[in-house]
RNA sequence: GGGCCCGUGGCCUAGCUGGAUAGGGCGCCAGCCUUCUAAGCUGGAUGUCCGGGGUUCGAAUCCCCGCGGGUCCGCCA
């Protein structure tokens, strides 16, 4: 019903495990995915040739020999066994499927799992940069993934808004004067910015400036309402500010927690009295640290959780959110940048202390930088996403300017805007998370190929035949031709697609497939003429079936697709 | 000094639980718009899979040693 390559699988599956029984062999085997134009799945016998003491050709013919299955067929092809499919079977069920299914086509059952995914929580001191997108990116289109994949997501936002860059941005506020050069925009995490860098170089140059930040920090530590609601006012604007730029990405959030509840409710405290009680917990000076020896490697091991001064840090206000967090779902994952990767650790094992059994999944990502070098709001060495959008934004304005003179305004301006941020999107997620990117507005802004563009215009294409149809297109299973089986067969892996981006928390995988898909359409449209041919009624169907999995893939990369572009 | 990640044609990238000719894209060259949108399609050139050892019937994939890049090892966040 979900999934038109489960019954195939499972068959095969089966099949070759009764022979293997047979055979008397009790090791390992795999099936995997053949190489283009080989059959369905493969069996190879290399594995078994040292514990069966034959030639793995010779174990291959003896397996496709004895195997028979309902809808399969097997062939030896030298040392593999090649299973296929047997005629339009596989088409025929991804019909089915689809007409099951309709345009929930490639969801997979609720699994009844509640996972709290927290994704972006980026410092709320100025607007988003391009390093910092990459986060809310992996985080979004995971979440998506999971829900569409039967997970119970709820999506959360930690905002840090009682540290010390939200200190040095409260002071700047507070101090800055007026002749400061102004934004180009009047979006406060623009605005506020140039109060912050301000406040740095005030910092840098003047201890005293040092010192008065620091006792705002010690304000809010010690749970000063007063002050903390003076930053929470400051704060605010700018954490919209930054939201606003999100939702342009289509971006947003079920829930949003602030650091300080984590102090003012006195959950820290209740953390640092349990880490104390640990056998590994020691004190030195008046501070009090958690011993990682043969845990984590480096200069030092030790991981400190209660300041000398009685003060909490960051990293024990981010255990009393992470219990917080355990209560509140089965799961966690978290999407955090590869700098994080011993504080992940270090957090897992305190929990440990705790008594916690569970631990927040991580997906890491490395960074983002600019060809000259690593991005810095502080510094002001930063593309920012807002211009990154309006320049891509821009630039799709003016293909759709020439390409298309015959639509009104308003239709241009909704396409330049899907183009330009889808282009943005799937830029930042069709690579790898544990590969860095150097940041070229020539490969941010690409808009052929390998891009967002490529699927939404395959999307527009099938849309407007459907449009040029006339009718409803209802689904209906019938049997293909050879064309059009090799099309179906890439529409049959959506659901398998979705359960791997899924499972493996590797939502990058979903780009290449939504790509794959917009190739095997722009195959299809090229060799199958639909309207006025004799099999229109058949190809509709399958112009529906790719406008599906195309509009739900894009959907699940949260890259918009008008119907014309 | 130590830990973790990455290193694939000029550029970006998939493949990495070892297996059938290393897939794509950009760029380049040559074609295709009286035919459902050419942001498209077809064909072509371009590869020491960072280097060296090892394991194996077989290594881009696993192990070891290097090299290059990223990142971390604060009573910062």
């Amino acid at each position: 019903m979900h999934d038109p390559q489960e019954a195939f699988v499972e068959e095969i599956e089966e099949g070759v495990g009764r022979i293997m029984a047979d055979i008397g062999y009790s090791g390992e085997w795999v099936l995997e995915v053949p190489p283009e134009g080989m059959g369905f799945r493969a069996l190879p016998c290399f594995p078994l040739a040292s514990a069966l003491k034959k030639a793995p050709g010779e174990i291959a013919s003896d397996i496709a020999g004895r195997y028979s299955g309902d809808m399969t067929i097997s062939e030896t092809a030298g040392p593999y066994v090649n299973f296929s499919i047997g005629g339009t079977a596989l088409g025929r069920k991804t019909l089915e499927c689809l007409e099951g299914m309709g345009p929930r086509y490639g969801s997979l059952p609720s699994t009844g799992m509640s996972i709290l995914l927290e994704h972006t929580s980026a410092n709320p001191n100025g607007p988003l940069h391009v390093g910092r997108t990459r986060n809310p990116i992996i985080g979004d289109t995971m979440a998506r993934i999971l829900r569409f994949a039967g997970d119970d997501v709820t999506t959360e936002y930690y905002v840090n808004d009682v540290g010390k860059q939200v200190a040095i941005l409260v002071w700047g506020t507070d101090n800055a004067p007026s002749d400061l050069p102004p934004a180009e925009t009047d979006k406060a995490d623009h605005v506020r910015v140039r109060a912050y860098q301000w406040a740095n170089s005030r910092m840098e140059d003047d201890p005293a400036v040092a010192s008065e930040i620091e006792s705002l920090i010690d304000g809010v530590e010690a749970g000063d309402a007063g002050t903390i609601s003076h930053f929470a006012g400051i704060v605010k604007p700018v954490l919209d500010g930054m939201l606003q730029s999100l939702a342009r990405l289509n971006i947003t959030y079920d829930s949003f927690i602030n650091e300080s509840q984590f102090i003012v409710n006195g959950d820290v405290v209740d953390v640092v009295n349990g880490l104390k009680k640990s056998p590994i917990a020691a004190e030195e000076d008046g501070a009090w640290f958690l011993d990682m020896e043969g845990l984590v490697h480096g200069r030092s091991t030790k991981f400190v959780f209660a300041r000398s001064s009685g003060t909490s840090l960051y990293t024990t206000r981010d255990i009393a959110y992470h219990k917080d967090k355990l209560a509140r779902a089965e799961a966690l994952i978290d999407i955090l940048g590869e700098d994080h990767k011993l504080q992940a650790t270090q957090l897992g094992h305190a929990l440990g202390e705790l008594g916690e059994e569970r631990r927040p999944e991580v997906v890491f990502y490395s960074f983002v930088s600019l060809p000259e070098g690593k991005m810095s709001t502080r510094k002001g060495v930063v593309v920012y996403m807002d211009d990154l959008i309006d320049e891509a934004v821009e630039l799709a304005r003016e293909e759709v300017e020439s390409r298309r003179p015959d639509i009104d305004e308003t239709k241009k301006a909704e396409i330049a805007e899907a183009v330009g941020v889808g282009a943005i999107r799937y830029n930042m997620i069709r690579v790898q998370s544990e590969k860095k990117i150097v940041f070229k507005w020539e490969e941010a802004l690409n808009f052929d190929g390998d891009s967002a563009p490529f699927a939404q215009y395959a999307f527009a294409r099938a849309s407007s035949i459907i449009a040029k149809g006339g009718k409803d297109v209802s689904w209906k299973v019938f049997e293909p031709d050879n064309e059009e089986a090799r099309f179906l067969e890439v529409i049959s892996r959506f659901p398998s697609v979705v359960r791997d981006c899924a499972e493996t928390r590797r939502p990058y995988r979903m780009a290449g497939y939504v790509h794959d898909v917009a190739v095997a359409f722009n195959q299809f449209y090229r060799d199958c003429k639909v309207i006025g041919s004799d099999r229109e009624e058949e190809r509709l169907v399958l112009v529906k079936a790719a406008r599906t999995v195309l509009g739900n893939g894009l959907d699940l990369l949260g890259i918009p697709h008008p119907d014309q572009i």
